[in-house]
DNA sequence: CCCATCCTTACGTTTACCTTACATTTAAGA
DNA sequence: TCTTAAATGTAAGGTAAACGTAAGGATGGG
């Protein structure tokens, strides 16, 4: 799964319509999304943004107490995140006006939810592709792509090596990561007579992302079987 | 205006139909844009794609010589430029399959001209939006459209490769960018042999746009991984 | 208490990268 | 077409960060 981080963005779903609201929720849920809330009028979902921060929006136009446009604008006095409008009527008139605010995209009513998921990820994708896939840790986090662990607002970089182990590690998150399999991500072919080594590297990785190298409790090694990385919160 | 580099931005138009690609030609110009190109045929996109290098295309799913979502499949070997599907049939399954295969919109015909033209410029947005058209660094700053940087009110011009170099890098700021990733932005296919060449450009880069070339805190080389560049202020 | 396993540190070695000078190619102008 | 300068590519010696190694120390289970 490449955009896995992806998945875990707060979406906000605003719809009067409760068959709606849950239908898309369902589908969202089942694609992998873990981040799901739900408004049914302008105030609801006001509130909400404000206070729950969203990172994305799908705004029904045709609400209770007030269209989605306005919203929508209510919205910009405080976030830029981007937004689906859903729209029952399919007038020119409408179409243009969502995306004319700003609007990401638009969907009519009804819609396949196949291609409300494409869409929401077609969005994401592009909105957050900057961000880099950071991996939660006790006392620091990881960010491959710039090879360096933030530890108390310090930046260390990753060597080479340690990247490479790093990443093994990473792949099998919370589980044991035997020392053979350590060495072959990180020596390729002949993975053999780099035990020692490897014992090093594990040192020097600890001092970057461990308080206490000394006390691991990011990196732990499980005697006779090789070690596990276990991410924030257990 | 903000963007007006996007209006900048090297599109291409593919349809089978004349009118429409007048129109949409018309539309685009009047809107702003300089650089539009179109074809008639699969083969003639293919290779106007390819030589001309455009930023954006507009693929029509009817051709005369295959389907758009072929080009799009040839396209994508060589290209990963945003693109949006015209389709004349509205059937479910030909917009999923343009959405799935990873295009960043479609369009319906007929359609209105103005939500073509919203459409165009949501996706450049977002597609181009970090391309800054400067980039500020620790003791300098980089005009690409000028191609120069300037130091201490200096001004060096930036050649051709060291152009392409450290536009990879730009568009990756922050993140590592492995050598095979360089020399692919700079020689293209068959960017093999060039290691010591691209070693050379990025001294010559350094003597640019660091305050001490020796001792570069900008082009920062991350051994056995690669580059990367960091802007003003971490 | 003993053995196995892993930790820790210091230090020697290697290799990826730096640096420079020079050769070659390209492009512009005469 | 020829001339010339700038841009680009190549090669070789130098360097330091990253890596590997080894040896003594801790730890815990049996």
């Amino acid at each position: 799964m490449d955009h896995y981080y992806l998945k875990q963005k707060k979406i906000l779903l605003v719809d009067d319509e409760r068959e709606i609201l849950a239908m898309i929720t369902d589908f969202l849920s089942e694609d992998g999304y873990t981040q799901i809330r739900t408004a049914g009028t302008v105030k609801e979902a006001l509130r909400t943004a404000e206070e729950w921060k969203p990172d994305f929006a799908v705004l029904d136009v045709m609400l209770p107490d007030g269209d989605g446009f306005f919203l929508f604008e209510q919205m910009r006095k405080f976030t830029q995140i981007p937004v689906l409008f859903l729209t029952a009527r399919g007038e020119d008139e409408d179409r243009i006006r969502g995306l004319g605010l700003g609007a990401d995209d638009y969907m009519v009513k009804p819609f396949l939810p196949k291609e409300l998921l494409l869409r929401i990820g077609i969005i994401l994708r592009r909105y957050y592709r900057e961000e880099d896939p950071v991996v939660r840790l006790a006392g620091s986090r990881i960010d491959f792509a710039r090879a360096e662990v933030v530890k108390n607002g310090e930046h260390l970089p990753l060597t080479a090596k340690e990247h490479e182990i790093l990443s093994a590690l990473c792949r099998n998150a919370g589980r044991i990561v035997t020392i053979d399999q350590l060495c072959e991500a990180a020596w390729g072919e002949n993975p053999f007579g780099y035990e020692n080594s490897l014992m090093a590297h594990i040192r020097r990785i600890r001092e970057k992302i461990e308080e206490n190298p000394s006390k691991p409790v990011s990196l732990i090694t499980v005697k006779g079987l090789g070690y596990k990385l276990v991410p924030e919160g257990r």
